[in-house]
Formats: C-alpha cells, sequence, structure tokens
DNA sequence: TTTGTTAATGCAACAAGGTTGCGTTATATT
DNA sequence: AATATAACGCAACCTTGTTGCATTAACAAA
C-alpha cells in the first residue's frame, strides 16, 4: 500500500480503536463520525488501514462489516484469525483471543476459517 | 408457523433442494428462477421454509444468505449447527457434517455459532 | 515559506441484496 | 360452488456499501 497521511480521519478513526479492544461495525461509526466525516471517506480509511494491516475486519451477524484493531499483522499477511464474539443482548463484538482447531478435511484445503459465536457477553450474562 | 400450501414456487424451490446436498444463495436462485418467480416470492418462500425447519441458513462472505436442507430440525429448534464450506475457486459451498467443538468461555454464554471455511473443495483441489 | 505532487476528501449518483405495502390470484376447506 | 385467507406479483423503497470526479490538503523538496 501507499503512503498513509495522518489526516484528521485517519486520527479520529485510530482512536476509536485505541481506546478499547472491541469491534466496531462500519455502521455504528458512520452514525458516530457521520456528521465530521463523509461516509465515503471513513469506509475507504477503514479500507486502508485493513490492507495496512492495522485493522481486520469480518462478516457479523446481518452481513454488517466488522473491524478490530490487529494484532502483529502486516501489509502482507494477516495472520490474525480467531473467533468473534457478538452479544445477542447488548450488540456488542469482540475478538476472543484463544485459536479454534479444526480438523482436517480431506482433499480439501482449508485456506480462511471464520468463526463467530453468539451468546450473552460478560457484561449481559448474570 | 401456519399452514404451508404446496405451491409451485414451493414445489420448485424444495427441488432445487431435494436434488443435492450443497447450500444454495438467494441470489442464485433468483438469477436461476427470477424469470419464473419473483424475487419477493423466492425470499417469501425460502424465510418459510427456513421458519418450518425445512432449510437452514447462514451468511457466505460478501454477506450473501445461503441456504441448505436441515437434518432433524423442527420449526421449534434448528439444532442443526455444523461448519460451512466455501470454495473460493468455483464458489460452491457446502454442509460439513462434522461438530466443531468450542471451548467454554467464563462468564459468557454460547448461544449460536457459525463456522465458515474457506478453501478448495474437492473438485478444486487437486 | 513557497511550490508542486498526489493522496485524501466531499458530494452526488449509483449498485446490489433484500424488504414492504397492497391489490390480485389461487389453494384448500366447507 | 362459495368462502377465507395464504401466497403471489409488482412497484416502490431501504440499507449497506461503492464509484467517478472535481476540490482540498499533506508533505516533501526547493
Amino acid at each position: 500500500m501507499g503512503v498513509i497521511r495522518k489526516t484528521k480521519a485517519v486520527e479520529v478513526l485510530l482512536n476509536e480503536f485505541n481506546t478499547s479492544d472491541v469491534a466496531i461495525s462500519a455502521k455504528a461509526l458512520i452514525k458516530q463520525l457521520g456528521d465530521t466525516f463523509n461516509k465515503t471517506t471513513i469506509y475507504r480509511v477503514l479500507d486502508k488501514l485493513e490492507d495496512d494491516g492495522i485493522l481486520h475486519s469480518f462478516l457479523g451477524k446481518e452481513g454488517l462489516k466488522w473491524y478490530a484493531k490487529c494484532n502483529g499483522c502486516t501489509s502482507k499477511e494477516h495472520k490474525d484469525v480467531h473467533p468473534h464474539f457478538q452479544c445477542l443482548s447488548c450488540g456488542r463484538v469482540d475478538c476472543l483471543s484463544f485459536t479454534v482447531l479444526l480438523p482436517q478435511i480431506p482433499n480439501r484445503k482449508i485456506e480462511v476459517s471464520q468463526l463467530l459465536i453468539q451468546g450473552k457477553c460478560e457484561e449481559c450474562f448474570v
């Protein structure tokens, strides 16, 4: 990827992800920042941050695109494959830090896997 | 769910899923049957078949909705939780018949999980 | 500090998957 | 055959996300 300039939008978006560990949907970011930045800009910055290995994205339920910080990824390789947890009560999504081991499947080659777990998060589970 | 009438649309759609075990996206069904039935009808029939426990649905990559036959589900309970495999070469999606065991997560309650595995299918993996 | 290159932005229009309202048709029941 | 109502077709709409293009602003070099 090309040079990334430190613009207001990049700064603000990065800050969103640096202040907590949860994933944030593009939709939520647009709702929150849409008055300050054009939605096109937000989509493009997220895209670029993903290309640069700073964020990773995945699809949550309802087909929404979610973003979260990467750990140890580069622009060359997104090695950050882990499950995501979506709370059915409050909607919050976060990254789980364990690795799910998949069985080998005969005659198939696994390249990517996406595991979305849904239920009640720590706050909502009492 | 209410009574389900044996209409042409129901008959044709059911037949699509009965002749093979692969999953089919709503989009593909509309492309294939859109001249015969209105897309609204197709969406509604799929919806109803899912409610009745005959089909189950999940989201594939790109946020498309996919449907496949259920095994042993009723309209009360969709017990059919299994991984889905999407081939990155030919696009084909099918249901894998094994169960992935998830570790318990402290202070959270797991209710649903969706595992999408991507790679090369049996046909494309040589 | 001014200049110049080009990445980044805003805007408007668009794309695609899916949904809704409503008047009409057809299935199943009596 | 008459009736109730599920299912249908159509058009219009909604939402998330994308594209083209003219304008603005980072940033490096002079």
